[in-house]
DNA sequence: ATATATTTTTAGTCTGTTCTAAAAATATAT
DNA sequence: ATATATTTTTAGAACAGACTAAAAATATAT
């Protein structure tokens, strides 16, 4: 039996590697579960032991084929309840992650299989993060960042990088949304920051926000 | 902040005490429980710390005010998603008391308010059992044992004392389920079984079955 | 009332997850 | 290449929640 902090620290670890295959290291593995080097160092071992993690001694950890499916089952569930909170209780996007990771933690396929087919078998999360099916697949879309973005070309919002609520709040302060056509008008060679029209309305958005927001070609 | 195994000890208390205001023994917590009563003991005295329960050595447990509202919380979330389940996922009534037992612990006053809206504010669960509201009050229905039945009476079927799986299924493949017309034929004085018809269909049933299902004369 | 049985508590141990402080290994800079 | 800085591991302790075995309190039977 895995215990909810093997399954946030298997996650963490995929996160970390990029969909899977390139070492974690213990520091960043115990900065992103916001806990210490000691501590990630003892998980890890417990993970190697158990099998869901190769390890080695100030190598860092990679994760299996075993530890690897239950990363993508975790991140299914994750995006599954994000997509009902948002759906079908009218949370707002800026509001479901943290329930979603209480509720990632739910054990039960068949509840899993249910609530997939609930929700009509969404492919995205209200993110715009893939939802991977149940075999695992993700379905990946051709996005870019507002930061690659070609001027006088028009986009559609597609997507978020940061998905804290600090960021889609001042997304949604700003009426942008999934979906949203976005019109670039102008890049600013001197602080990167990038002229865009929403909605009818002239903005200007910061680099910070442009790597943030992803696009795609209408 | 509380823990999930001091939720389950204080809704335990809570369902021993028999809504409230009994003390219960250690050796019945610890049945319920599933544990040792050396476990209980030191369960019992940490809720005592943290003033969910009185307790006095040797003379049992009692529900705080505080410790009975975390209990009927946790009540309440456990039967609105056992109502989620059944009535949005289409799961059987036998099969949702276990991930219920999952579910009640996420942490959210405002999921637990949103998905009793989705649900249309119910009042009772699968199982008949009624949901406190956001105060933490009961809707009461009026209703008894079918061994307290009147013979050439017709009833309701209302509700279910024992809601194992076991009992639910042995309902089920007798097509018997909550709004089920139960018409009584005779009593048997020997074994106290009970000749009933339902669905045009005459059957007996014995008395531990008379015992678990609550009716309400029609 | 005394002996016996039952219930409850205590004492000590175990596992899982975390921490701090110190030691060991690795990386970087001159 | 050596010194210094950074990263990682180890050692030892804490806390929650469980266990076993033994002691203490309470209940029951004669
Ligand atoms: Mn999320
Ligand atoms: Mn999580
Ligand atoms: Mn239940
Ligand atoms: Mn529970």
């Amino acid at each position: 039996m895995i215990t909810l902090t093997e399954e946030n620290y298997i996650k963490a670890i995929y996160h970390l590697s990029k969909h899977g295959k390139e070492m974690v290291s213990t520091n960043a593995l115990a900065e992103a579960m916001r806990t210490k080097a000691s501590s990630a160092t003892d998980m890890v071992k417990k993970l190697a032991e158990k099998n869901y993690v190769d390890y080695k001694k100030y190598q860092g950890a990679i994760l299996t084929e075993s530890g690897s499916t239950i990363a993508i089952n975790v991140i299914r569930k994750h995006r599954l309840w994000e997509v009902f909170l948002v759906d079908k209780l009218h949370f707002s996007w800026d509001e479901v992650h943290e329930l979603a990771e209480q509720l990632e933690h739910i054990k039960s396929q068949k509840l899993i299989d249910k609530l997939d087919a609930f929700l009509g078998h969404p492919t995205h999360d209200p993110h715009g993060d893939p939802i991977p099916d149940k075999h695992g697949d993700f379905t990946f879309i051709d996005k870019i960042m507002l930061a690659q973005a070609q001027v006088n070309e028009t986009y559609n919002c597609v997507g978020v990088n940061d998905s804290s609520s600090k960021f889609l709040q001042y997304l949604n302060n700003n009426k942008i949304e999934l979906g949203t056509k976005i019109e670039v008008l102008h890049k600013e060679a001197f602080d990167s920051s990038i002229k865009i029209k929403v909605n009818g309305l002239e903005m200007v958005v910061s680099n910070s926000v442009a790597q943030n927001l992803y696009i795609q070609k209408v």
